[in-house]
DNA sequence: GCTAAAGTTCGGAAATTTCTGAAGTCTTAC
DNA sequence: GTAAGACTTCAGAAATTTCCGAACTTTAGC
């Protein structure tokens, strides 16, 4: 396998990625950017990097970009007095994404709790809406447990 | 608060409901359609019931409730000799749901395993798949001990 | 078998999301 | 201070998703 096969299929596999991750619940754009962080052979990248990469508008980088810096996925790097702000995927970018998935249980929980208000104990659906609590409320309870044996198996390596 | 304000109430709470489903990965119109089978006061439902509570056509309530029964949501009843087919709610929905959203992380392993086969080791996206990968090898690793404990709690009660 | 109600399918309209491109702002280097 | 490059913003275009509705299929009851 030649250098040009496998940066065809490196990007091939990138673009893959990008449809897992848009699947998975992030914008598209943001999908393909973030691909782009993960493959790419530099430390870090540029937003120009980025436009070349994906034949994208530099508007549509910015944007996904500003998005996946405020959910905490990149960071930018304390420039050193250069032209272009560089940026790099951030070491905990995995736990960060799923646990930023799991506020929108939150949200649910919220929803059910409304519902069970409306509903009096003797109706069938008040009963529905506790078990959709209860398991909800189950998941939350188990989330930091897995975070922090995922951190100890970080610590020992 | 009289039954009509309360009426109201619950299915403000279940269009509440519905945006959540949505936003954690459901399709709008499937989103919608279990949010009746969740909030309905009655044991069941018949298409023609949702297609009244919400005001949409049958041909949607078709398509939506195809695509619950194929995600084990919701099961269809075996029908007494009726004219209308009867469905609602499985014990199980919220589990199932949960299971199924984890179905993405196996997609993103097996992309994650491609991007390391087109890249060598010294090569730093490299290491970033490597760290990908482990990560969601850990949760899947998680899940099936976090579902035992959640059956485990149910047969207490 | 016939009828009528229930459910399904699918083409195209409508609505929403997504991206671009151009204009504007900010920053750096000279 | 000025010019040039990098980044941001936003209105509108393009693409995609989503839904309706009419035609079709199936099934229960007579």
């Amino acid at each position: 396998m030649n250098e040009q096969e496998c940066e065809q299929q490196r990007w091939q596999a990138a673009e893959r990625l990008a449809l897992v991750l848009n699947a998975g619940g992030l914008q598209r754009m943001s999908a393909r950017v973030l691909a782009v962080f993960l493959f790419t052979g530099a430390e870090t990248v540029t937003m120009g990097d980025i436009a070349d990469r994906l034949s994208v508008s530099a508007g549509s980088v910015s944007g996904a970009v500003k998005t996946l810096l405020s959910t905490g996925l990149i960071e930018r790097l304390p420039a050193p007095g250069s032209r272009r702000e560089h940026y790099r995927l951030r070491e905990d970018a995995w736990p960060t994404l799923f646990s930023t998935q799991n506020t929108v249980v939150h949200v649910m929980l919220q929803a059910t709790q409304a519902g069970m208000a409306a509903t009096s104990s003797g109706d069938p659906a008040h009963h529905r809406l506790g078990r959709m609590r209860d398991f909800y409320e189950f998941l939350l309870e188990e989330l930091p447990g897995l975070l922090r044996r995922w951190q100890g198996r970080q610590e020992v390596t």
